[in-house]
RNA sequence: GGUCCGUUCGUCUAGGGGUUAGGACACGUCCCUUUCACGGAUGAAACACGGGUUCGAUUCCCGUACGGACUACCA
């Protein structure tokens, strides 16, 4: 059972734009597979013909592309167990779900859902719960309680049904969860759970079994909220006689609120101002949902915040690439407690990562209409002091723009003879400065100040407010080496000609 | 309500029967500096509570509290 050649899935459902959360347990699968040797899957859970959505399935596949998690075996690569797409394996699942009836596993079951509704508003209005069970299912519209016969006429005749689990009573269900231990269930506490839906389709329950089962996967890695239906796929898998190479199971801590309690949701992620999905997402209705990719985030930073979130590698390293990762990670080490969701510390990484990244490639890409010298050079400007990389472009676009307005605040404070006089004085000298660099620059205003006693801390911030029109920024001589002589000419004869009205 | 899972600084977490309970983000202060940022240094900041077990419990056990997930012909 453990020495099996490792298969991990990710199995998403095409219902929308694929979750922050999701992308975490997808990579969680990705990486245990990639240092074991084993291989990811990627299988498309579609089931639900009523919460299909269009274009999910595409999407999914591209943010996991984006974040560099490559598919072995699925949809969109095919592989030996193909097809992938559940919707595509319809046929199969009723054969095994005939297997349980015939094995008395299973039955029939023709409560309609208003029934059941019913049911369950009565008692719940008594304070207790509706269980299909074995203490219920002898008084219920099924095969159970219906003779051979009538259940047949029943089923002939086109009448609807279910196909219910028969949860054997009176068992221990233990499994062992990689993350966290042994898990006891008493079978009483588990429902016959619905096997085929009445329009012929398998739920979650059969058809994730079923496929694991064929596709032979070796772990089960998924979210927390798996965890309460565990013991009846523990139960299914001893049902069809499959528990000598049932997987093994790893449910992973949720993804919590940044603040308050509970599932992070897209509604939080808008309420924080951060996104929720990995790439842009346009919903049916139009609108859109904003992406970690458009929002400015780069993969590398993403991966290694959503790595961190829930498992850590026990040593002071914050920094980890994708590689590193992979020969890291472990699932022992993953924490059993949600994570609260921080985008402080994604925030972090991405400027990290953005530091990390080269100056060149950062230029082509978000200064592709300069020339590639002066590009880089802006770009080492801004890279530092900027969390997302478009930053660099919009502070660019700043930087080489006349300054319109000056910030008043400073100019009140710091306008007085020395800084005028400073001005002036590098106004007058600008034409002697050959080479236009930011040495020289600096070189010459400084010798001037000299001998003019002017000392630079004087009249540097209001240099600054002349040339930039604020008065915080990036490096003053530099900005200026970028920006040219003329340039540099102009806005000081601009300055000063506005400067003074200012008082 | 029931079942299951959880609980170390504000947040992500390390640790684990005897520690000055460590790191990172965020925050404060200082240094660097023409400003801001970066960087460096530094500070404040945590074992939910109550019982056991033990020479000793934050660590093990049991309760309580609190939180979460699930409780669909959704996944």
């Amino acid at each position: 059972m453990s020495n099996r050649p490792v298969r991990v899935r990710f199995a998403p459902s095409p219902t929308g734009g694929l979750h922050i959360g999701g992308v975490r347990t997808a990579l969680y699968n990705y990486l245990l597979a990639k240092q074991l040797g084993g291989k990811m899957l990627l299988r498309i859970e579609d089931t639900d013909q009523t919460r299909f959505v269009e274009g999910a399935e595409e999407y999914i596949i591209e943010a996991l592309s984006w974040v560099g998690i490559t598919i072995d075996e699925g949809v969109g690569v095919g592989g030996p167990h193909a097809p992938y797409r559940q919707s595509e394996r319809k046929a199969m699942y009723m054969d095994y779900a005939m297997q349980l009836i015939n094995l008395g596993k299973a039955y029939y079951a023709f409560d309609t859902p208003e029934e059941l509704d019913a049911m369950r508003q009565n008692l719940e209005s008594e304070g207790s719960a509706f269980q299909y069970n074995a203490a219920t299912r002898t008084k219920l519209n099924n095969s159970l309680t219906l003779s051979e016969a009538e259940t047949k006429a029943k089923i002939e005749i086109g009448t609807p049904y279910v196909i219910r689990f028969k949860v054997p009573p009176k068992e221990e269900i233990r499994f062992k969860d990689i993350i966290r231990d042994w898990v006891l269930v008493h079978s009483s506490t588990v429902d016959d759970k619905v096997l085929m839906k009445s329009d012929g389709m398998p739920t979650y329950h059969l058809a994730h079994a079923v496929d694991d089962h064929l596709m032979e996967i070796s772990h089960v890695i998924r979210g927390e909220e798996w965890l309460p239906s565990a013991p009846l796929h523990v139960l299914l898998y001893r049902a069809f006689g499959w528990e000598s190479t049932m997987p093994q199971f790893a449910h992973l801590p949720l993804l919590l609120k940044p603040e308050g309690n509970g599932k992070l949701s897209k509604r939080d992620a808008d309420a924080g101002g951060f996104p929720i999905f990995p790439l842009t997402w346009t919903m049916p209705d139009g609108k859109q949902a904003i992406g970690f990719r458009e929002e400015g985030y780069l993969k590398e930073a993403l991966v290694n915040f959503l790595a961190f979130l829930g498992w850590n590698p026990g040593t002071e390293q914050e920094m980890f690439s994708m590689d590193e990762l992979i020969t890291a990670f472990s699932l022992e080490r993953i924490n059993k407690a949600g994570a609260k969701f921080d985008i402080h510390k994604a925030k972090w990484y991405n400027q990290q990562y953005l530091k990390l990244s080269s100056d060149e490639d950062l230029a082509k890409t978000y200064l592709p209409d300069y020339e590639l010298d002066k590009a880089i050079k802006l770009t080492h400007l801004f890279k530092e002091r900027v969390t997302f990389p478009q930053e660099i472009t919009q502070e660019t676009a700043k930087l080489l723009k006349i300054p319109a307005t000056y910030d008043e605040a400073t100019v009140a404070s710091k306008w007085n003879v020395d800084a005028k006089n400073g001005i002036s004085a590098f106004q007058h000298i600008l034409p002697t400065i050959e080479n236009f660099v930011a040495d020289e620059i600096k070189h010459a205003l400084s010798d001037e100040l000299e001998k003019l006693g002017i000392k630079m801390g004087k009249m540097m911030q209001m240099l600054r407010i002349a040339i930039m029109g604020t008065g915080v920024g990036p490096d003053l001589m530099l900005s200026m080496e970028i920006m040219g002589k003329d340039e540099v000419k102009l806005r000081l004869e601009k300055a000063l000609f506005e400067l003074p009205k200012l008082l």
